[in-house]
DNA sequence: TGTTGACTCTAACGTAACGTGATACCTTAA
DNA sequence: TTAAGGTATCACGTTACGTTAGAGTCAACA
């Protein structure tokens, strides 16, 4: 295939190909007489990669180094960047939700702080970008053996994420009573919550008094008002309707 | 708030707020006698426009133009990215099932075209920042009652993204018969989304035709072998025996 | 067989969006 | 009051290409 062939497959500028040549990151497999580019299959599942890496923010100097590491291994490295996609989509995800609630916010429906105005731009906050910088990192680059971080780090976080969610549900429900059914509902919904996900168990007076230390604990009052102004409170009203008229 | 305070806020350097001062982007509404720059609420949320626009792509110029135009409307805006940032996800899914696909590709499982390995990074098929760089491009800056675009062009898009999974998976029958029950059941999966979505309602008779067509019209032979070799053949056979085999 | 028109090459300067010092002033807690 | 950490303004460096410019290549059509 030519570079034009190329550049369009993959929308990319035949400059670019030039450029990844010169920089020796991406040498065509053959040249015809009159010096034209030729590249193959192989070339093109290169390209590949490099693109992959490039996506993920991975300046051409160290895909360069990563590509051409003896202990680059590309079923392992594709299996990373899928997480580290994964990730990325997450993030886009909370973007749309900060999207949508700067939307509302706009309409003066609810208060959003500043560190919820930019939730998911928080790049840092990537724990599988950091692991690749350090697996193919300066130094790492030929270390061969370094292991993949264990699974804990996303399942918190994708605990943390559901957690803000139901918060957030609990903050549209503020001007209701604590007694209402939808307030009800969803402090069911949350009591099961926290007894399937967290891995305790909680009794449902044990439950009542998790809602009074939302008020009496001044960090669990400052994280969950951040939601919405007086949801400790709410809660910890509605956790106790809930609380005594179950245990009946 | 201070630089600093802003910087790790929103993640991103110190250096850049002071850029974006620089060319005029973003301007601290105060400063301290001793110069420092101090950021309200405002200015913040200015950022979070900044950053949006600057995740789509836009060159920052370009964002200064759009922001400060008289005809810009934040609310409008906010929906406009709301649905880049969806189209960016669903882009995000396509290179993750490439990724996945490349994987499977590896263990030597099944072929992927060449178009196939690059899906998802052909970002010129993005119908909303070609939209938004007409909403917001050169001339268009200062007309301000520029329309939006009617929902056919994204339902098409759709429409096109599940037909094409669709193909991908009869590609993934290819080795069996068309006799098979995995096979039939995919057509039949098939003849009911072409009566279902498309507005056009197939006989037996002429989806029979359909699948001869496939054949003998190399436009829909080339696009459908795109998904692996033979497949419109082996299409054509299984809508013939399932359209048989449904008449008595 | 000549002549488009689309594609290709190398070479080299241009540009966007910061990064990276260097040097100097400001603030605040110990 | 002093040390640590934050902030300011130059100003040059860097990355990843964009953008002409000038010239050769190739397939198709007149």
């Amino acid at each position: 295939m030519k570079v034009k062939e190329v550049a369009d497959l993959v929308s990319i500028s035949v400059r670019t190909l030039h450029h990844y040549d010169e920089i020796g990151l991406l040498t065509p497999d053959e040249t015809t007489e009159a010096g034209y580019r030729l590249y193959s299959d192989d070339n093109l599942e290169t390209l590949q990669q490099v693109l992959f890496f490039k996506e993920l923010g991975f300046p051409l100097k160290k895909i360069k180094e990563i590509i051409n590491s003896p202990s680059f291994d590309r079923q392992e490295a594709l299996k990373l960047h899928r997480k580290m996609l994964m990730e990325k989509r997450t993030r886009l995800d909370r973007m749309i939700s900060t999207i949508d609630k700067t939307i509302e916010h706009k309409k003066g429906v609810i208060q959003m702080t500043n560190k919820e105005k930019f939730e998911g731009f928080d790049f840092s906050q990537n724990p599988y970008e950091k692991e690749a910088r350090e697996r193919w990192g300066d130094e790492a680059v030929d270390r061969s053996n370094a292991k993949l971080v264990s699974i804990t780090g996303e399942e918190r976080k994708a605990l943390g994420d559901r957690m803000n969610e139901i918060y957030r549900n609990f903050a549209d429900l503020r001007d209701t009573s604590p007694e209402s059914e939808e307030a009800q509902a969803a402090i069911k919904e949350w009591y099961n919550f926290l007894n399937s996900d967290s891995g305790n168990h909680y009794s449902l007076e044990a439950f009542k008094g998790l809602g009074q230390m939302y008020v009496d604990d001044e960090r669990f009052t400052k994280n969950i008002d951040q939601f919405g102004k007086g949801l400790a409170r709410f809660m910890r009203d509605a956790m106790a309707v809930y609380a005594d008229k179950n245990k009946e």
